[in-house]
DNA sequence: TATAATAATGTAAGCGCTTTCAGAAAGCGC
DNA sequence: GCGCTTTCTGAAAGCGCTTACATTATTATA
């Protein structure tokens, strides 16, 4: 027993194994050979004193800090968790820690300087909206290795994962428009300035375009990726009597405001309106009714995004843009059955 | 310049300032008061070399990590982002960072050794069903602070904060029965040994009894928390006849497979079988119909359990259980208008 | 004015590891 | 056998901070 019984270091175990710091070291991270029998003299200390190397200890005398940083500007409801669980589990499977820091509205104090960065990450997942721009370029001039989602920088070579939101976009409002006939069709933008929404409102506009419709921008409103605002708007839309047959919602969330207000107008959906969202959340089959979306492989994005960040900290080449597919899933608020 | 361009450390700051680094790890800490004039010119010299601390440095030489760590089993779809939610606020305001780890299944090699712990945090927050308890009663031994969520551990003093689950069962129950008549009410109860599971059991069978009905173990069944198994479970009640008109459904996540399978089955909701689950996630009201559930207050559970730990780090004293209420919001589902 | 407190700062000893460097041991060709 | 690699191991120098403890500057007290 130690006077003060604190845990055991590598020089209890060093001690016990009768041989050097250095070489339990070498057991510990294989990065020297041992021999057999001293290694195994070493691991049976190890287990017999439960000794767990200090993370501190190890960061600061090799400076990596194994640990990846993960930025975000919010905890949402849906679309947090599938990605979550993507890079939690690719993480782990390369043997990073995970940090998260939430940096909340874009005047907090925390976005212009946030506790993650060089001196407690090997490297950062910037998650859109999270960061100031100057504060990106700041990390990257630094020599952090950093990958952004759903969002790009021009200015920088940064790696950056998203998803095929105009194409999207494209195919689900060409549906309504040549499956369904529908000819006036409102599209809920996310927050300002959000690349996925100016993506998808792209595909929009290009597939309205394509069919030979207008772009009317009477149609184009609001929705800022949130349930009560999407349902304001379109409950605004309605009491001014704008004429509008279906509703592509920027985003699954919102589109449970549209059927709400939808719902407490009176209008049928989708008989009187059709409504289509993004994102495919989990309980998108479950709304009445059920709702067509587009995928997005949200999860697959998070693992994306580890593997390119952790090629760069390996100083590898990283992709400089992956665009992950999305698929349009018909289920019945678009009129299918 | 520095030679190998390293960024600066707080010695280059030191000398920047013209005063020892102590001084500067003064003005850092706010530990020991500095003279104004003096702090002025290190808070200047930090600013000019955009110093920022090393973590690991700092957690080495205090013997503080200024880290909680955050143990789940899995990231599930609805529960998990409000409870993080909770979680990453409350860090964020007492000043900790949060570090998170998925056990995975419980055969997993993380289990027996998580690479969270004594080493690389201050204190843990373990999510039901994410430790072994020997590995749990390690670490408390260890004097290592530890929150439990959703789980109580019977021979030790360790914080537990959990919910009303049998008293917001109990009333969903009971009123399933007083208002709507319902006799043969089916209980779908989550993983076994779930703790959350087992009080909400208990809370049905009290309403039962309470009402002079029977409890029949033909009518509970494994749902499993989970959507799949949730329909099978009712898909086969039904295939075999099993008589009952309502089923009271461990969570949300398994009501959706509860809707389902009786959907298919041509079963109408609420009029054939009256439909109730646990925790009110947020696409609850969205259902058709909308779902009546009992209402958990799982951010709150985030905070709270977060409140409780930073207390044990600081060697306050710690509430032995935190039993937070719930609700019984009533919707559609249960057969009200 | 001398002296004891008191307040502000500096000095230096770690914190527990990794890693460079050098030395010892062992294998090899000749 | 002799030098020459090739392996393995140990010694020791940091990594960048915090924090006793020592020192100096300042003020209060007699």
């Amino acid at each position: 027993m130690d006077t003060h019984n604190r845990p055991p270091t590598i020089a209890d175990v060093a001690r016990q194994a009768g041989v050097s710091i250095a070489t339990v070291s070498r057991v510990l991270n294989g990065s020297t050979p041992v021999v057999g029998e001293t290694a195994e003299r070493v691991q049976e200390a190890i287990r017999a004193l439960k000794y767990v190397p200090r993370t501190a200890a190890r960061v600061l005398a090799s400076r990596r800090t194994n640990t990846i940083g993960l930025l975000l500007p919010e905890i949402s409801d849906a679309f947090f968790s599938p990605m979550l669980r993507g890079i939690e589990a690719a993480a782990r499977e390369t043997g990073f820690d995970l940090l998260i820091h939430v940096t909340g509205e874009p005047s907090s104090a925390t976005r212009a300087h946030p506790p993650l960065g060089e001196h407690n990450t090997d490297g950062l997942l910037i998650f859109t909206e999270s960061l100031e721009v100057e504060e990106i370029e700041r990390l990257h001039a630094l020599g952090l290795p950093l990958v952004l989602m759903h969002q790009s920088v021009e200015s920088h070579e940064i790696p950056t994962i998203t998803i095929e939101n105009k194409d999207g976009a494209f195919r689900i409002v060409d549906h309504l428009i040549k499956v369904h006939g529908r000819r006036r069709i409102v599209y809920l933008r996310g927050p300002e300035r959000h690349e996925d929404s100016l993506w998808r409102e792209r595909g929009y506009c290009e597939a309205l375009e394509a069919n030979g419709l207008p772009v009317d921008p009477e149609l184009i409103r609001v929705g800022a990726f949130d349930r009560q605002t999407a349902e304001a708007a379109v409950g605004e839309m309605l009491k001014r009597g704008v004429d509008f047959d279906a509703v592509f919602s920027g985003d699954d969330e919102s589109a449970l405001g549209v059927l709400t207000a939808l719902q407490a107008a009176g209008r049928h959906v989708p008989d009187d309106v059709a409504v289509v969202g993004f994102d495919d959340v989990p309980f998108a089959p479950f709304l009445a009714p059920a709702l067509t979306t587009v995928r997005a492989p949200i999860e697959q994005v998070g693992r994306e995004a580890v593997r390119q960040l952790v090629r760069l900290i390996r100083g590898e080449q990283a992709e400089a843009l992956t665009l992950l597919p999305t698929e349009v899933i018909v289920r019945n608020s678009c009129g299918c059955k």
